[in-house]
DNA sequence: AGAGTCTAGACACAC
DNA sequence: GTGTGTCTAGACTCT
């Protein structure tokens, strides 16, 4: 009996983690619940080649600054896309776990042990949201 | 003065071929009519290198087979994007100018003359729709 | 420099 | 192998 017989019409099924990092997100908006989604389960797909997966659910689980970098590789001008939109990987998942209102890159300071963060340019970028902590924008 | 302040919110001008191109489409369902100018327009863009616009023109207003190939680069799988749809390139506009109830490129068979025709497999398609007729799908 | 659109190529899935 | 659909980096555009 084939899969297709039992699940037919493209089921979504989101693993254990992805529902569990699902569960942390802040912006709880019907409307962008699809857009949400589809930005982490992005996340997942690239973590799980390095294991940094379970790292990031660590952090948000238990919103601990002492957890390594989750990295994902840079693209040319910095940003990436999810869906139709684009944005700059540390402000996209600020946003979603910790500041749904973050505005722009400006407002993130990455911690002291942050070796990954993005304003270091270095090919990886690190995205574990509490390796940022929010300031004040310049000049506001 | 700027242009801003006398068109604003990003008022769409099509240029005059885009238009009268626009005029002889057959879908003319409200549906699809964002998506088809946006077909149009991507093949304007493609064919103003070439010169290839005015003879596109020429043989969709005069329904003339005796016109020169109107060509574009062939994809590495043979299809085309417009929007969020793909589809092979001569089918695509095929359908937009004279069936628009086709459904493969099974059912269309080049003219005798024409030198780009899809099954060529050369480096450039030609999307001239009166390059192709509409044929009998095998096995039907 | 900041933000948005477009799409080929990569990938995934169904037969 | 065929056919179709999704995703997104890089290219491009505009401001």
């Amino acid at each position: 009996m084939s899969l297709n017989s039992i699940m037919p019409f493209n089921v979504n099924r989101n693993t254990p983690v992805v529902k569990r990092l699902l569960g942390f997100i802040k912006d709880q908006r019907e409307e962008n619940r699809k857009w949400c989604e589809k930005a982490v389960k992005s996340l997942e797909k690239k973590l799980k080649r390095t294991g940094g997966i379970d790292e990031l659910d660590k952090a948000i689980s238990t919103q601990n600054t002492n957890t390594k970098c989750v990295t994902i590789m840079r693209s040319l001008d910095g940003r990436l896309q999810i869906h139709l939109k684009k944005g700059l990987p540390h402000v996209i998942y600020c946003r979603l776990w910790r500041w749904p209102d973050l505005v722009s890159h400006h407002e993130l300071k990455p911690v002291e042990h942050c070796e990954f963060a993005f304003h270091h340019k270095k090919e990886e970028v690190c995205v574990n949201p509490y390796h940022y902590t929010r300031v004040q924008t310049p000049g506001m």
